[in-house]
DNA sequence: CCGCCAAATGGT
DNA sequence: CCATTTGGCGGG
């Protein structure tokens, strides 16, 4: 029988398919669930995915338009990629052709077909004689070490992308030089499966095991052909990456794909550069810094299989893959997996609900576990592997706390904290100061008559930059001159409250005047290229202070800083954020692993208020893993997530009673196993010029939360402020403030 | 999300 | 009074 109607997917933020006629001219066999169908969607031509097709349908033949025309590409979504990217929209309540939409790459969305030409890739040409391939280098070895360095990558690792090759950090320049010289060539890369050959494994890289990373390596290959998740639990320098390396060889040899997740792009060249050295098979790299095509070329290798292994952010979890077999997220616990908004999904945890439907082992690896992971690792829900030992001799940096309560401060340091500063200085040693306030001070304000320049779209204080002699406000942007006279008294003395990174720059530059001092926070860093210069002389030891925001905190390792100091943690101690804590746990821990080497173990000096506070206290004495077990006691007997399950409805409108009586009005069900938290005006009630308000709705067990927020969702049509305000419901949310 | 239409605003 | 902005609505 002849299929009459498709059910569509359009890329619009609606919670519904639409159902169109298949033309008599399009015969069966060529409708494809998952494929792209070009379809007029209200005055314009869009592309949907096709879900499902059916051969009757109950809605009146007037009101439905057919198809415009099947896109003949062969770049559907595979029927399992389809099936999983389903089962997202579902679990996070959010609308199919949104998920779909964001899981197709731009050129894919677009009617007009980008001609898909494949990835080029770089080769040496085969010499005839290593003589004459010697003469050369040596001879460019000398005048041109980084193009010599290029080459050998090149020549141990044939058929890098331009892409891959700018992001090991090399430049045009460099390889436009050595195709000049003949030594390297241009080729179109083959569409073809990769295939595990006799050199793809680089044995002589490879480091014997302890007998700790021995055990995980060999559960991961035992259940290399079924679901099992497993947490590698260990601190920096225990040597992670090549349990995951080891780990990978089995899958490889077995012709799988590999996907290996990262937090943020600034960790994929790492990553990139040890997988390739130990690896000569194609890998493939995405992440936000690839341009359109390169996106695309990425797709395609990965779902044609011609790519082996491919590293990305959190995005990378949708890419198409062929044939995949493991998949890794390294730093598990890192809050950039969880998007903040449109559709708010955690990439670990849905990597976990991927390796689930694919029978596939996956592996998250963190020194500071998430709570909720480390709660499954100890449940028995995963196998829980622990990396005690460091296969060097490298010690971790100590944590230590000074109590600011009774000492007189200047400019934020305490007398300790300034002793320590000097001592590591007059060593030759450098020192790392975080503060998490960019800007020159947090706040003016008027001396006489008190008051306080307010962002009037946000109702919070403006933070000053003097660099930019300018009122910025942190949370919408909003700009303002600084002004010379009180708008509310006169007064002319208007002054700075509290202290930013640009303010400490400026006074530890008087403190430590016989030093260099370097400033690293967004601000300094806007320009491109510009971390990484600041990074180099801070490597090259032109500067001996460092002060920086958390972006110093991922990434980056300095093994000549040995005092790392944290100015304020107090926040994170009484934050109504539940999980302010463990963040600042992990922050610490993260921070202690970037000081430091073999030779010169670091310290990590945190100042605080409340020395005695029993969380702080546990993770100092008893490190993470005790601190950890200590949190997860609190949240059992509170009830808070991983004991629980939570999902927020936010609301937003330009008057705050719309929200609140939208979210009110929610309330006034009642679920099985479920309860409502609020609503509250949000940690910010005012952004951006929006009143908003959260419904926080809490369930003993995940099935109940779902059916909840089913039924919820489903209400909303019926609710008398549904069209004053938007609205969106974030599962498992991270962040509660806003 | 995008574009339409109708109602509201507002300046002359 | 008409031109322009604003807000609600439908889309197959």
């Amino acid at each position: 029988m002849q299929v009459s109607y498709i059910q569509v997917a359009i890329p619009v933020p609606m919670r519904q398919l639409f159902t169109y006629i298949v033309p008599l001219t399009i015969s069966d066999d060529e409708i494809q669930i998952g494929a792209r169908v070009i379809v007029p969607f209200s005055h314009r031509e869009v592309i949907g995915i096709i879900i499902s097709t059916s051969e009757v349908c109950d809605i009146d033949d007037k009101k439905l338009k057919a198809i415009i025309g099947l896109v003949n590409d062969n770049f559907s979504f595979p029927p399992a990629l389809l099936k999983f990217l389903l089962r997202c929209a579902d679990y996070y309540h959010h609308p199919v052709g949104d998920v779909l939409q964001l899981a197709l790459p731009v050129l894919l969305r677009q009617i007009e077909q980008p001609t898909i030409d494949l990835a080029t890739t770089w080769h040496c040409f085969v010499l005839e004689q290593d003589s004459k391939e010697k003469l050369i280098l040596e001879k460019i070895v000398k005048r041109a070490p980084k193009q010599a360095e290029l080459y050998n990558v090149i020549k141990t690792h044939p058929g890098l992308t331009w892409a891959e090759i700018r992001t090991l950090g090399y430049t045009k320049p460099q390889l436009n030089t050595l195709e000049k010289k003949k030594l390297i060539e241009e080729k179109q890369q083959k569409a073809e499966t990769f295939v595990y050959h006799q050199e793809a494994l680089a044995e002589n890289e490879k480091l014997t095991l302890t007998v700790e990373q021995a055990v995980i390596v060999s559960a991961v290959k035992a259940s290399f052909d079924q679901f099992s998740c497993h947490l590698v639990d260990g601190v920096t320098g225990s040597g992670k990456t090549e349990v995951y390396l080891q780990a990978m060889e089995k899958t490889l040899a077995a012709n799988k794909q590999v996907l290996v997740l990262v937090p943020e792009i600034g960790l994929t060249p790492q990553m990139l550069s040890r997988f390739e050295q130990r690896f000569h098979l194609p890998i493939c790299l995405h992440h936000s810094g690839l341009n359109d095509k390169e996106r695309l070329q990425t797709w395609l290798a990965a779902q044609r299989g011609t790519a082996a292994i491919i590293i990305g952010t959190r995005s990378a979890v949708f890419t198409p893959l062929h044939h995949l077999g493991l998949i890794i997220v390294d730093e598990e616990h890192d809050g950039s997996f969880k998007q903040q908004d449109s559709f708010r999904y955690h990439a670990r945890d849905i990597a976990i609900l991927r390796a689930g439907q694919l029978n596939i082992p996956i592996v998250l690896g963190s020194a500071t576990p998430s709570l909720e992971t480390l709660q499954n690792a100890l449940s028995g829900k995963y196998q829980y592997h622990q990396l005690t030992k460091r296969p060097g001799q490298s010690t971790q940096a100590k944590i230590s706390l000074i109590n600011i309560a009774q000492q007189q401060m200047e400019h934020g340091l305490s007398g300790t904290l300034k002793k320590a500063i000097e001592t590591t200085l007059k060593r030759g040693e450098q020192a790392l100061i975080f503060l998490n306030r960019r800007g020159y001070a947090p706040a003016i304000n008027c001396q006489e008559c008190h008051w306080v320049a307010d962002c009037q779209r946000c109702n919070k204080p403006y933070t000053l930059h003097q660099g930019k002699k300018l009122l910025i406000c942190h949370h919408c942007s909003s700009q303002k001159r600084i002004p010379y006279q009180c708008p509310s008294c006169g007064s002319v003395r208007i002054k700075p409250m509290g202290q930013g990174t640009e303010q400490l720059e400026e006074r530890i530059g008087e403190l430590f005047a016989d030093y260099s001092t370097v400033r690293i926070d967004r601000d300094s860093t806007r320009k491109k290229g510009e971390l990484a210069k600041l990074l180099q002389e801070v490597s090259d030891k032109k500067h001996q202070l460092l002060i920086g925001t958390q972006m110093l905190a991922k990434g980056h390792h300095f093994p000549d800083v040995t005092l790392v100091a944290v100015l304020d943690v107090d926040g994170a101690l009484f934050s109504f954020d539940f999980r302010a804590a463990e963040h600042m746990a992990q922050l610490l821990v993260q921070v202690a692993g970037r000081a430091g080497r073999e030779s010169k173990p670091g310290k990590v000096l945190v100042q605080t208020n409340f020395p005695e506070h029993p969380l702080l206290q546990d993770l100092v004495n008893n490190g993470y893993p005790h601190f950890a077990k200590y949190a997860l006691t609190e949240r059992k007997q509170a009830l808070l997530p991983p004991f629980s399950y939570q999902a927020l409805f936010r609301a937003e409108a330009n008057y705050p009673s719309y929200p609140e009586k939208f979210l009110s009005a929610l309330t006034e069900f009642t679920f099985d196993g479920c309860q409502f938290a609020g609503p509250v005006p949000a940690a910010m009630e005012k952004k951006a010029g929006k009143y908003r308000y959260h419904l926080i709705v809490q369930a003993k067990s995940r099935k109940q939360l779902h059916l909840a927020i089913y039924q919820l969702i489903n209400a909303i049509p019926q609710n008398e402020w549904q069209k004053k305000v938007r609205w969106t419901v974030d599962v498992d949310p991270l962040d509660l403030s806003w």
